[in-house]
RNA sequence: UGUCUCAUGGUGUAACGGUAACACAGCAGAUUUUGGUUCUGUCGUUCGGGGUUCGAAUCCCUGUGAGACAACCA
């Protein structure tokens, strides 16, 4: 389907970001050669959720757009919290986005041998030492953001060689995790906190998944992320807004490392906040374990697989993160948005087709008794070259519930005695009654149909207010269909400091329906297959479904004025 | 009583010293064999106070508000 239309959009003319901005100004000053490299550099500790979507479109995209090139670097420095399992899904989702690093896959791990000799460098120019306090201690001299820290005993306790040694013993595994780490010496009362002596190694004896138990001591992000930018001759690490205060200890490493004009250099954007949805990392993940959704790829999650399962298109996620652009103002979008461009997306793409979630009887008493017509339904009216397929009707249908009303209020357009109503693709037909249980409960519904107005006759252009979709009684399959609605109550939940997020779940997230109807069309749909359920919405085949036994997931439903204006009574 | 960053309609984003605009959302209407789509119209915006300038959303000062930073996480 969508998946493959990646560059589409592209060609629009828009104003720059400040990113563009600045690297257009890079280029023009002739920096670096006039190379333009980026890397989208994951920790694979989770799954990629569509904050990261919009990282991958600005660490990809700037490269594309400026003849460069941009690295897959999985930032794996911290083997305690980071697994294989994650490797596969964040490469999996990427690609899927559409975009590719070709040959230049890299792991933070590549680099620790020489992460390792950068260290013992700065430890013989002084640069660096090794400290036998605790991780309180050090903590407590490293005083609070008003406040500057205290010179740390160790930092002028030991010589170089001892500091090399004591090092090397560290990584021969000669000392337990928590006794020491070895720290950068700059600025004990420097007023940003990341420069007042930062840890730079810590000792971890737990297996890599990529380098086994080689190493007991693993560098720490700041002394990891800067330098593999420039061992990979990257240029523009871009990364979000919170990195803005890393970003002189960033520069203060590539100083020490540099020699040569090349420099890469750090610029923070804004990070997505969605309305009515959680974006942690931390949260995402309780979501899973506590079992509150039903896994990373729950498609009420805002993950890229859970919008994929969703039913979401690469494209429209593209278009979206297209849609809200990059700056430093810390917001949140209107999930509405994210809305939109699946509904544009699909309203070109969805084929068309008839689908009864919430099935009642209606029963033609003038149409013969076991006949069958075959009406001919368009695939799709935005698309000319779609094609049509063909819909059984009989003499008994089903039609939604909510499109009957026996005492309708002003403004209902749907069947309700005395009143015409065209069935779509078909015949008009008039209501004449219904059927009901003993306890009020509507069971059939009752109408005469038209002979002369079946679609494509010129009686068949008569006005009628309202179009309701149906499925042949004798032809239909069943099918269960999940309805999804916003995971959280609250619109912003950055702003429900005092309440646990978990308080603020939608207890009607998810509706199963287990008694739907579709049209024979359907019999044979595929995972991930797309539709437009007439009137309803858009829908995709869930993974879990069987042959015999379809599955539908509600991606988005149809914008529904009808709705507003029941609101309003 | 620190450092850094940010502040434009309800929500985002543009305008780069020269008429404040675009998208989404909202509202109203037209079209429609989907109460969908499409089209038209409409509502509504520069955080406050000073200054520079013929002219300020934009530059300067100041105030206010918001976010980030005190993990041996990234």
């Amino acid at each position: 389907m969508s998946e493959l239309t990646v560059k589409e959009e592209s060609n629009e003319k828009k104003s720059l970001n400040f990113i563009e901005a600045s690297i257009e100004n890079d280029l023009k000053e002739g920096k670096n050669g006039g190379r333009v490299h980026t890397r989208f550099p994951p920790e694979p500790n989770g799954y990629l959720h569509i904050g990261h979507a919009k990282a991958i479109c600005i660490d990809f995209g700037m490269a594309e757009q400026y003849g460069g090139k941009c690295n897959l670097r999985f930032d794996d420095t911290n083997p305690a919290k980071e697994d294989v399992e994650y490797v596969d899904s964040i490469m999996e989702d990427i690609h899927w986005l559409g975009f590719d690093w070709e040959d230049r896959l890299y792991y933070t791990s590549d680099y620790f041998q020489q992460l390792y000799d950068f260290a013992k460098d700065l430890i013989r120019k002084r640069l660096a030492y090794v400290d036998f306090q605790t991780a309180e201690e050090i903590s407590k001299q490293k005083g609070t953001p008003t406040q500057a820290g205290e010179v740390s005993p160790y930092y002028e306790k030991y010589s170089v060689e001892e500091n090399l040694d004591l090092f090397e013993r560290m990584n021969k595994g000669e000392f337990e995790e928590g006794t020491c780490v070895l720290r950068a010496r700059i600025d004990m009362t420097s007023p940003n906190m990341h420069m007042r002596d930062p840890i730079i190694y810590r000792i971890i004896k737990h297996p890599h998944h990529r380098t086994g138990d080689k190493w007991n001591v693993y560098p720490m992000y700041d002394f990891a992320h800067g330098q593999s930018d420039y061992f990979e001759g990257i240029t523009h690490s871009i990364c979000t807004l919170e990195f803005e205060v890393h970003r002189p200890l960033y520069d203060w490493f590539i100083d020490q490392l540099k020699d040569s004009d090349y420099r890469p250099r750090q610029i923070e954007f804004n990070r997505l906040n969605l309305t009515y949805t959680v974006m942690s990392k931390r949260k995402l993940l309780q979501l899973v374990q506590e079992g509150l959704v039903n896994g990373w790829d729950d498609p009420r999650m805002p993950t890229i697989c859970g919008l994929r399962r969703r039913g979401y298109t690469p494209a429209s996620v593209r278009s979206f993160i297209n849609k809200i652009g990059y700056t430093k103002f810390d917001g949140i979008i209107d999930v509405s948005l994210l809305e939109h461009s699946i509904r544009e997306d699909l309203n070109k793409t969805a084929t068309r087709v008839s689908a009864v979630i919430d099935p009642v009887k209606l029963v033609i008493t003038n149409y013969p008794e076991g006949q069958t017509e075959m009406m001919s339904m368009p695939n799709n009216p935005e698309d000319e070259n779609s094609g049509s397929h063909d819909m059984p009707f009989t003499k008994e249908l089903y039609i939604e519930r909510e499109d009957f009303m026996e005492n309708p209020p002003k403004k209902f357009f749907r069947m309700t005695p005395g009143q015409e109503v065209r069935l779509k693709g078909a015949y008009i037909v008039k209501c004449t009654g219904c059927g009901k249980d003993e306890n009020g409960n509507v069971t059939e519904i009752y109408c005469e149909y038209d002979p002369m107005t079946k679609s494509g006759m010129p009686e068949s252009n008569r006005k009628v207010k309202g179009t309701l979709h149906w499925v042949s009684a004798d032809h239909a399959v069943d099918a269960e269909v999940r309805l999804y609605d916003r995971l959280f109550i609250a619109e912003d939940l950055n702003e429900e400091k005092d309440k646990d997020f978990r308080d603020l779940m939608n207890p009607d997230s998810l509706k199963v329906l287990k008694n739907c109807k579709v049209e024979p069309f359907l019999a044979d749909a595929k995972p991930m297959d797309r539709f437009q359920f007439t009137r309803l919405g858009y829908f995709c085949v869930d993974k879990d479904a069987k042959d015999g036994a379809l599955i539908f997931n509600r991606t988005v439903s149809l914008k529904d004025s009808w709705s507003k204006e029941k609101a309003k009574n």
